[in-house]
DNA sequence: CTAAAAAAAAGAATAACTTCCTATTTAGAA
DNA sequence: TTCTAAATAGGAAGTTATTCTTTTTTTTAG
């Protein structure tokens, strides 16, 4: 992050509050001439930091983390991606707590997550470019393929067999010699030698 | 951010370097005392933070971003969580230039995509709570909703209706008076008047 | 238009952080 | 073990940021 950025991420958060820097400043405990023009250089003319002990105070003020700092410092406006989204039980989708008539989110009544959850480093993504999979996966899709998440029965995998086949399927059972799975297009039943197998990576999202 | 946490992260970037606090600091041009622990402490004994012109000259030293940093000091070790996940064509996972036999992703030569793109703050999950939509959504499933997505024919929807029901299904057709879909599990058709729904979003991801 | 309040500029004073210096400890090699 | 280099500790000095104060400008309300 330049110098720079920082001083216009922290206008961009005054704006936000409708307030003006020299405001901001106060309302996160510092003198009001803080983030002045005057404050920015430093006497021979090179830029001045604020100090990461007022920056902090600001994100506490505004009650937002680094994160968003962040991410409003790349925004375009004053206005910035939301870290959580929220979640909704299709069951109480039919109630208007959550989502009233108009579609419109009522947040505070929803629970947030963090969508995705990418801890894991060897997540991978593959682009589905044929049409073969269908009607399960169609050309243009994405799966998001995590070969460090366990497998359970009836999770979609992705597994590649010595043959060099690409197959797609539920899994109905594993055991030490062999894997058990329901081929996603033709709904048949498929049973491979675990040593067939070249590796086999549960599917954790899909794009529609 | 605590301070706290700061000076925990700046340790753990020294550790991922395989170095010492001392040699991170010399690493970013700073004094190899700077990160002393006799320097993280005000003479009162308050906490110290450093400025933030130390903390963005190491983070350029180890050619980070700021994410990065606070990724890192959420982790429990010393990675993080990568910004982006490679991503692959379906139909050239049999070479082995994507994957190795052993399931392991050869990074270099796959393309890179951030997922998801939540540059949409209307975004929301649904959590599926039933079997009523099997085999296609199972209870445990998140599905992850855009307003803003706009409709295609062939999108997945989940709709509602003025009569408080909730359907899901595959768009067919939508005029100016009429929505025709493909309700998901049942695989019917059915015609709706637009009077008659009072929301219809789009459906963009979902876990498996 | 006028008055009051808020914001911003500029400089001096204060507080905070970094560097410099020296001494001590630790880690690794011989 | 002994030697060497690196790391760490502690304090003084130097640099940088913040606050304090005053003045000027801008904004807002009447």
């Amino acid at each position: 992050m330049k110098c720079n950025e920082l001083w216009k991420t922290i206008d961009k958060l005054a704006l936000r509050l409708k307030t003006t820097p020299s405001g901001l400043a106060k309302l996160a405990g510092l003198d009001a001439t803080s983030f002045n023009k005057s404050k920015r250089f430093r006497p021979d003319g090179n830029p001045r930091w604020p100090s990461m002990e007022s920056v902090n105070k600001v994100l506490q003020a505004c009650n937002i983390t680094f994160e968003d700092f962040i991410a409003l410092s790349k925004a375009e406006g004053i206005s910035y991606k939301p870290e959580t989204i929220a979640l909704i039980d299709i069951e109480k989708l039919g109630d208007k707590k959550h989502i009233d008539d108009n579609g419109a989110l009522i947040r505070k009544n929803c629970n947030a997550i963090k969508f995705p959850n990418i801890q894991d480093n060897k997540i991978f993504a593959i682009d589905i470019t044929t049409n073969k999979f269908e009607p399960w996966f169609k050309s243009g899709n994405m799966l998001i393929i995590s070969p460090n998440a366990d497998i359970r029965r009836g999770d979609r995998l992705v597994l590649k067999t010595v043959d060099n086949e690409i197959i797609i399927g539920e899994l109905i059972k594993k055991t030490v010699q062999k894997t058990e799975i329901k081929e996603i297009c033709s709904g048949k039943n498929m049973e491979l030698k675990n040593n067939d197998i070249l590796w086999s990576y549960r599917i954790i999202w899909t794009s529609q």
